[in-house]
RNA sequence: UGGGAUGUCGCCAAGUGGCUAAGGCACCAGGUUUUGAUCCUGGCAUUCGCAGGUUCGAGUCCUGCCAUCCCAGCCA
C-alpha cells in the first residue's frame, strides 16, 4: 500500500467507520475558499487534508468557490488561489465548482422552507433584528413578520428577487427558535438584497444566500461525504443539519471540524497581512517573508516540504501553535535530499596563496551532492586569490576553532590544504586579506595521511559572479503575535539583511531556473525573478543546522 | 448567568478498559564525515488538567471541579 498523503487521526478513523458500515462507499471532499484574499500556510492545512484524505481513499476533492458576497469577491483572488493550490501539487480536475452555480437551486430550497412554513420575510431593521436576537443572557424575541402566511412569504420573496424592494429593507430568516441557547437558531437571515455585481453570476441576482444556507446545500448537491472545516463552525452545525433535513435533496454529509493551523511567529489573518502590505513592512504579498502561499513560493520553499510538514503536524480539535522549527524541519529535510550543492561567499575576505604561480588556473572537480552520485560533479576554477568568508577567520581563535587563524591549517572544499601566514590591515585595524601558502600535495586526498579539522568554502576572485544576497528572518520577535494587542509592536527590524556583495562560482548565477541550491556550509538559496537591481538575487530559503552557533555561544 | 468545544513531555500528537504511555520537533550526550551540514547511536512523561468513584485492571467509563478557546454580521 503506497504512503498515505494523512496520518491517521480522527476524521480518518470516521471515514474508516462510514466505509466499514457502508454509509459510504466512496469519499468525496471539498476545498471551498472564498475568493477575497490570497491563500496562506493556514489554508495549506486544510487543501492537504481535503485533497489528501480523497486521495488516501481513492476518492475525490472538488474545489469550491464559496462565492455568495459579492462585496468581497473578485476574479483576480479566485486566480491566485487556483495556482497556489496547483503549484502545492494538487488536481481537483473536472471538479471546479462555484456556490453561484447553484443559485437557482438555492433560491428553489428557500422557496420550499417558505412553503413548509419554515422561512419568512422580515421587515425589521438590521439593528431590530439585532436587538430582538437578545444574546448570552437574554433569549430573542420573536419578530412581528414571523408569523405571515405562506403566501405573503412567497410572493414577498418573489418581489425581493425581482428587485422592488431596497437594498437591506428586507430578508429571508429561517424559522427555528428564537429562544434557542444557540445564537445561531435564532431565526438565522438566510437571504438579503444586495444590488452588486457578482464575479460569476453578473447582475442576475440582487438577493444573495448566506453561508449556513449555501454551504450545506452545495456540499448536498455535489455529492460530499465529508464536510472538513475549522473549529469556529462547530456552533454552526446544528443549522448546517437543520437545513439539510428540513428541504427535500436526498444527500446530508457531515461536517466535521478540526483546529486551524497556527505557527509560531507568524501570522495569517488577512487584515494583519494586508497590513503589513499597506504599510511597506514587506514587498508585497509574495514578500519571501509572508506566510502566505505567494509568499514561501518566493521564498523557495518546496511544496513537496510543505505538504510533510501539513503530515507532521497532524489534525486534532485542539488549538495549538505549532512550533517554525517543525516548518523548518521539514524545508531542510527535503532541501537536503533534493538541492545541489555549490560554493558561494557572503562576507568575502580576500584570500592570497602566495606560493601558487600568478597565472595558473585549474579546474577542480566538485560532487554536487556528497550522499546522491546521480547529482553528477562538475569543474570549478581554481586560482591564487579566492575568496572565502569572513567569518572563517579569526584573529584570536581557541582551540575549538577549526578555521583559520595565523599557523593554522585548513581544507579548501574540493581543493588544497592551506596554512594562514598573516592578516593584512587596513588602517582601521579591519582584516581586508589573508596571506596564505598552499600544499601542492594535498589536492583531493590526505597527501600524508596528516588530519585537518576544518573545511572551508571558497570562490577564485578572477572567476567569481557578483550577487545580491537576502538574508531572512522571522518577521516578528514574539512567538504568538496575533495575541498582542498590537502585533505590529513584535515586528522584527532585521527580518531582512541584503549582502550586496556576495560572490558565487561561475556556472550558476546566469542560469534562470527554478532551482534551490545549497551554498555548502551556508544555507539553501534560490534566485529571486526580481531584477530592480543589476545583480541577479539569491534568497535565503532556509539555514542549515548549526551547531557551531551553540559552541560559539557557550564560550561567551 | 446561555450555547458549543478542548485539556497526554517545552511544542505538536498517537492512544477507542488489559503487554514496560507510539512518533515527530526541540533539547542533551556520543560516533562517522573533504559542508561544525547530512547520517548513526543513546537519553528525554512511574504518568495523562485536578479531585473523587466504578472495575481484578482506567489516559481510556462515571461524578464534580478548574483552566483555555469559540459564538450575539443582512461576513465566510
Amino acid at each position: 500500500m503506497a504512503e498515505r498523503n494523512v496520518t491517521e487521526n480522527f476524521i480518518t478513523n470516521i471515514i474508516d467507520e462510514d466505509l466499514a458500515s457502508e454509509k459510504h462507499h466512496k469519499v468525496v471532499t471539498r476545498f471551498p475558499p472564498e475568493p477575497n484574499g490570497y491563500l496562506h500556510i493556514g489554508h495549506a492545512k486544510s487543501i492537504c487534508l481535503n485533497f489528501g484524505v480523497a486521495a488516501d481513499y481513492q476518492g475525490i476533492c472538488h474545489l469550491r468557490f464559496d462565492d455568495t458576497n459579492p462585496e468581497k469577491e473578485s476574479k483576480e483572488y479566485a486566480e491566485s488561489i487556483q495556482q497556489d493550490i496547483r503549484w502545492l501539487g494538487f488536481d481537483w480536475l473536472q471538479n471546479k465548482f462555484h456556490a453561484s452555480d447553484y443559485f437557482d437551486q438555492l433560491y428553489g430550497y428557500a422557496k420550499q422552507l417558505i412553503e413548509k412554513s419554515l422561512a419568512y420575510v422580515d421587515d425589521q431593521t438590521p439593528e431590530e433584528i439585532r436587538e430582538n436576537r437578545g444574546d448570552f443572557n437574554r433569549p430573542g424575541i420573536n419578530s412581528p413578520f414571523r408569523d405571515r402566511s405562506v403566501e405573503d412569504n412567497l410572493q414577498l420573496f418573489r418581489a425581493m428577487r425581482a428587485g422592488e424592494f431596497a437594498d437591506g429593507s428586507k430578508v429571508l430568516r429561517a424559522k427555528i427558535d428564537m429562544q434557542s441557547g444557540n445564537i445561531n437558531m435564532r431565526d438565522p437571515v438566510i437571504y438579503r438584497i444586495k444590488r452588486m455585481h457578482h464575479i460569476n453570476t453578473g447582475d442576475q441576482w440582487c438577493i444573495y444566500p448566506m453561508y449556513d444556507f449555501t454551504h450545506c446545500i452545495s456540499d448536498a448537491i455535489e455529492g460530499i461525504t465529508h464536510s472538513l472545516c475549522t473549529l469556529e463552525f462547530e456552533d454552526h452545525r446544528p443549522l448546517y443539519d437543520w437545513v439539510l433535513d428540513n428541504i427535500d435533496i436526498g444527500c446530508h454529509p457531515q461536517q466535521i471540524e478540526f483546529s486551524r493551523l497556527n505557527v509560531s511567529f507568524t501570522i495569517t489573518s488577512k487584515r494583519r497581512l494586508s497590513k503589513l502590505v499597506e504599510e511597506g513592512i514587506v514587498d508585497g504579498w509574495n514578500d519571501p517573508r509572508m506566510s502566505t502561499i505567494s509568499g514561501l513560493r518566493r521564498r523557495g520553499y518546496p511544496p513537496a516540504a510543505i505538504r510533510e510538514f501539513v503530515k507532521a503536524v497532524g489534525v486534532s480539535k485542539k488549538e495549538s501553535v505549532i512550533s517554525m522549527t517543525v516548518l523548518e524541519d521539514a524545508i531542510r529535510n527535503n532541501l537536503n535530499k533534493t538541492a545541489p550543492r555549490v560554493m558561494g561567499v557572503l562576507r568575502p575576505l580576500k584570500v592570497v596563496i602566495e606560493n601558487y604561480p600568478e597565472d595558473k588556473v585549474e579546474m577542480l572537480t566538485g560532487s554536487n551532492h556528497p550522499q546522491d552520485e546521480s547529482f553528477g560533479s562538475r569543474k570549478i576554477p581554481f586560482s591564487r586569490e579566492i575568496y572565502v568568508e569572513q567569518d572563517d577567520y579569526q584573529e584570536n581563535a581557541n582551540r575549538k576553532f577549526f578555521r583559520l587563524t595565523e599557523g593554522r591549517e585548513v581544507r579548501l572544499r574540493h581543493a588544497y590544504y592551506i596554512t594562514c601566514q598573516r592578516a593584512i590591515k587596513d588602517d582601521a585595524g579591519n582584516v581586508v586579506e589573508l596571506r596564505c601558502t598552499y600544499d601542492p600535495e594535498s589536492r583531493g586526498g590526505t597527501a600524508d595521511g596528516r588530519k585537518v579539522k576544518g573545511t572551508i568554502h571558497w570562490v577564485s576572485v578572477a572567476h567569481a559572479e557578483p550577487i545580491e544576497v537576502r538574508l531572512y528572518d522571522r518577521l516578528f520577535n514574539h512567538p504568538n503575535p496575533a495575541s498582542l494587542d498590537n502585533f505590529m509592536d513584535a515586528i522584527n527590524p532585521d527580518s531582512l539583511e541584503i549582502l550586496p556583495n556576495a560572490v558565487l562560482e561561475p556556472g550558476i548565477a546566469e542560469k534562470d531556473e527554478d532551482v534551490v541550491y545549497q551554498f555548502e556550509r551556508n544555507a539553501y538559496f534560490k534566485r529571486d525573478k526580481t531584477h530592480e537591481t543589476g545583480k541577479p538575487v539569491f534568497n535565503q530559503v532556509v539555514t542549515m543546522r548549526d551547531s557551531w552557533a551553540k559552541i560559539e555561544q557557550e564560550n561567551n
